[in-house]
DNA sequence: ACCTATTTATAACC
DNA sequence: TGGTTATAAATAGGT
């Protein structure tokens, strides 16, 4: 039906194919549309051009998901339906694996299903958690002997700024004219510096207990600051 | 395209409508066809007739499935993607939980992960493992001192049987006349009844030990079998 | 199912 | 892309 007859086969002009696509994919999606309207039948017409632009007509009765439902239901088998199993399948085998670590979690906490065990398995079940204490034991005490360690470092660092501080204020005293910035600036702000670092340090471990006042004393930088943490 | 000119809305007489509907399915795969190999398209093409009669024409350079899988990537949404996630969701969810009670299990059993616990969380899995550990030598405790008071008493019968049996035996050297078949018959029987109770319990008690030995005494029912036990 | 007058779709061209 | 037109194809209505 065209200026002339044509044999149904692959046009290999490229231009021509996508212009014939368009022109008869007009006309297949018309055709559709008709057949919906004369025949009352629920029609869905999926179109990828060969360069993969995608088209679809889905009579208005319908969608296309319903249509996809219908389909597997009558072509009886599957889709996604071997997806959907082999997932149910996983999740089931997790939740088993779930549960039993859990059993085992209970066992080890509350000691709880222990009327099963045999007084071998109970023996197994306490040296292993006796191993394990023991293990906890040593990290908690290295965790405190660690931090008590930092602390005392910390405390005698701040001890030895307070005692350099009040030195340079009895200096001072005594010797008026002398200038603290010219003089003293370098052992000044080297012994800040450290000071700085211990205190950031020192708020940074007891930050839960009191962030605000210990990080703002150590933003400022304010000789007074020091004195109640040494 | 026909002896007259139709509108395009509903064929009310029944018969007509599936005649035209028969006419046009046919022209339309056609048409789905010719598109597919003169344009090198992919086409799904689905009916369904007003009296539920299902058709469908596909590419043959597809599948059904394809179709549905690349329709739904396209339409980016939903079908049965939402299905699919809300699964994949589960699963996730359910590996991630089975991956922090392996962790739990994994840090009370071999202290592992201890690193990055504070004190009070090390303190409070301290105090954890040592209640469990309370109860698992309760528990412990308590079948050690059911299964010895259950020897004990299973030693006391066999013990009283011993006796017994040596009583008769005594009995019977006095008085050599009297028959140890009719006159004790009775007594001896009830006797080995008992000391064989006895001695199977005492032996699924112990048979890790010396299932052996005491099976096969318990077995033969001598009488010397019961010294070692006594 | 088949026929065929007629409508419709579209190939080639612009 | 979008429009025109000669012509092939589809099909409505009748048998």
């Amino acid at each position: 039906m065209g200026r002339g007859k044509i044999e149904i086969k692959r046009i290999e002009n490229s231009t021509n194919r996508q212009v014939t696509y368009s022109k008869r994919r007009g006309g297949i999606m018309k055709k559709a549309r008709e057949l919906t309207i004369l025949c009352d039948a629920d029609v869905s017409l999926i179109m990828f051009s060969s360069t993969g632009k995608f088209s679809e007509y889905i009579s208005h009765t319908t969608t296309t998901k319903k249509i996809f439902d219908r389909y597997q239901q009558i072509s009886g088998i599957n889709l996604w339906k071997s997806h959907y199993e082999t997932m149910q399948e996983h999740l089931n085998k997790q939740k088993e694996i779930n549960n039993n670590l859990r059993r085992e979690i209970r066992q080890r906490m509350a000691g709880e299903h222990l009327d099963d065990m045999s007084f071998e398995e109970l023996r197994s079940l306490e040296q292993n958690l006796e191993n394990s204490l023991k293990v906890i034991r040593e990290r908690k005490y290295r965790v405190i002997s660690t931090q008590t360690e930092t602390y005392k470092k910390k405390i005698r660092n701040l001890q030895a700024e307070h005692a350099n501080l009040l030195c340079q204020i009895e200096e001072r005293d005594e010797n008026p004219n002398c200038g603290l910035v010219d003089h003293n600036g370098a052992g000044y702000k080297s012994a800040l510096g450290l000071a700085n670092v211990g205190s950031h340090l020192f708020a940074f471990h007891l930050q839960s207990n009191h962030p605000n006042n210990l990080l703002r004393d150590g933003g400022l930088y304010g000789s007074h600051s020091l004195h109640h943490l040494s």
